[in-house]
DNA sequence: CTGAAAGCGCTTACAG
DNA sequence: CTGAAAGCGCTTACAG
């Protein structure tokens, strides 16, 4: 293949001059930067990236990494960063834990990451103290997105986790619901780590705030899918005097628990009213109550987050335009969305 | 950083050594490797993928396109062989469409993907000549997914769409449905391109074989989301004269119609039955019946072909035991799947 | 089984 | 504004 020696050649400039008209820097006349182009297109020159990177130090190059690709909120997060890293010419190199341990500490625990990306997105990733040491040893700028995953000196973009439980919560009660439900992730499963802490706690907070002692029976634990919510709700049906209102810790599991309930033969929401969090693509479909979440803003902001100290900007010093204290997480926005599935409850 | 000869040194032999050590080549003596993966471990050192691909020549990158990670089925896709590239040992570069032309030139028609990738996959990406002639110079090893997209000299992964949408139409037509809507993928839509045609196809084959002429006014071209299939069925509504059946060109659309229906004040199936393709995770839920294809099980097959010779085996022979006959594209069994959206007409 | 040396294809001070 | 030269950190024949 045509290597720069060919356009410099062809276009009787030194290898140097044509890697600095190519890269369109400013010390380069005009007309030279002319020939230059013409040559390189002549010959369909396209520089080596890793000839590129070796000799440069820079990878072009981002890491992001998310539990589950397939799940709403990730897909809509990556398209979302994707759109913005590719305008500023970075590659995307995607990692999808989806709960396998030996993934997840090969990309986090190794040197692997080291000098393959220029920076790393952490979405949603559960970390273990060893796990940020190895970050932290990397010197890699980075960013995180949820509540759940904080890595020092990092920027992290998020919404309030408790709040929204807490909203939702408060939703129901003022529907007049005492029997609430929660179901929420499984402190075994990997993926939901601590989010769905935040979530239980604003959950405990409406009721408290209501006068409602929290019952044991009426939480469920599982995973942060469709069959998890359709298996947390059957498991809360089987405990007998089912509740009257589930706040689901997400759409997806809200939307498992409408299948369960309509599998039981309990109608949505006459029986039974159920709420979410994210407003899912179908949300609107099913009719689905939930906590709207912007998902592609978060996205779009940790990008830029990312991108603008790498394009030039000071390395060290994270801030500018998006954070105004470095050491605050940027809290973004929810909002209620009331839909059919949430009604008072039938008088006794 | 510390680097290969930071290695040698503590392990008191060649950098060449400590390559072949590192990589496994059976050219090293048992103890020789024993004290090189003991100082690699001990400098906590990790190979510069840029240096070793460059003196290599290989990136033990993949790129993957696809129109859009946030769909059902293309999500699934790169779950799937993002898994298998992972155990691998391959990065996965991640190239998101959306849509974008600018974004699709870049990736198709530069050879910017060069001394990029190692392999190529490509996902029901819509190609022009200029496309096809752009990724043959490529000369890279690729693979594709969808009938749409056909490379020649590229294996394809794909399943039957014609026969999809045949079974879809005759399975409406065995309830006992004569005005069967058919609403599908628009021809400007840059994601569509040609799957919308083999399931229209099919659509009016089967409309034939039962001796029933198309009606054009049936026939409703929009984006194959979940909002493309509302502002369809709503246009067919409009239309007057509504069909009782709706065949959706997959189940994102037929979600869409659903709402579009209920919104109209028409019931699923009792006024207007409806079926879609894909099998998507919340078609369960939502009781939808649909032709099933299986997505994951595609994309972990393409990633297979695409692996087999890049481990080792000669680039130039696609085959081995994933495709008997070269030439063929390997077609993936699909099948109906009876849900409560689907009915028999009502009696005039 | 191991090493010395060339080379992969760029970018970056440095000098002019 | 431009060029000569060093160097980025590996892998690969080649030789032994």
């Amino acid at each position: 293949m045509t290597n720069i020696d060919d356009v410099a050649r062809l276009a009787g400039v030194s290898t140097a001059t044509v890697s600095r008209a190519l890269r369109g820097l400013p010390t380069v006349s005009a007309a030279t930067r002319r020939r230059v182009l013409a040559a390189a297109e002549q010959l369909e020159y396209a520089v080596s990236p890793s000839a590129s990177r070796l000799a440069g130090g820079r990878t072009g190059t981002v890491a992001v990494v998310v539990p589950r690709i397939t799940r709403w909120f990730f897909g809509t997060v990556v398209e979302a960063v994707e759109d913005l890293l590719q305008q500023a010419g970075y590659d995307l190199l995607l990692y999808n834990l989806g709960g396998r341990e030996q993934v997840r500490q090969r990309v986090l625990r190794t040197a692997n990451l080291h000098k393959r990306v220029d920076a790393i997105m952490l979405v949603a990733t559960p970390l273990r103290p060893a796990d940020l040491t190895a970050l932290t040893k990397l010197k890699l700028p980075g960013v995180t997105i949820s509540s759940g995953t904080v890595v020092p000196g990092w920027p992290c973009v998020r919404i309030d986790d408790v709040g929204v439980a807490r909203t939702a919560t408060r939703h129901l009660l003022d529907l007049g619901h005492r029997r609430i439900a929660h179901i929420s992730g499984d402190p075994d499963d990997e993926l939901a780590y601590t989010t769905h802490l935040d979530r239980r706690r604003g959950y405990r907070e409406a009721l408290a705030d209501a006068g409602i002692d929290p019952d044991p029976c009426l939480d469920v634990e599982s995973q942060f899918t469709i069959s998890g919510g359709t298996r947390a709700t059957e498991e809360l049906l089987r405990r007998g005097d089912p509740p009257t209102a589930i706040f689901a810790a997400c759409d997806e599991m809200a939307m498992g628990a409408m299948t369960a309930l309509r599998d039981s033969g309990l109608r949505v929401p006459q029986d039974v009213s159920v709420i979410g969090v994210d407003d899912h693509d179908l949300a609107s479909v099913l009719g689905l109550s939930t906590i709207a979440q912007p998902a592609a803003e978060q996205g779009r902001l940790a990008a830029r987050i990312l991108l603008d100290p790498l394009h030039g900007g000071a390395r060290s010093s994270w801030g500018g335009p998006y954070l105004d204290t470095p050491g605050e997480p940027v809290i973004l926005p929810t909002r209620l969305i009331v839909r059919e599935s949430t009604a008072a409850p039938r008088a006794h």
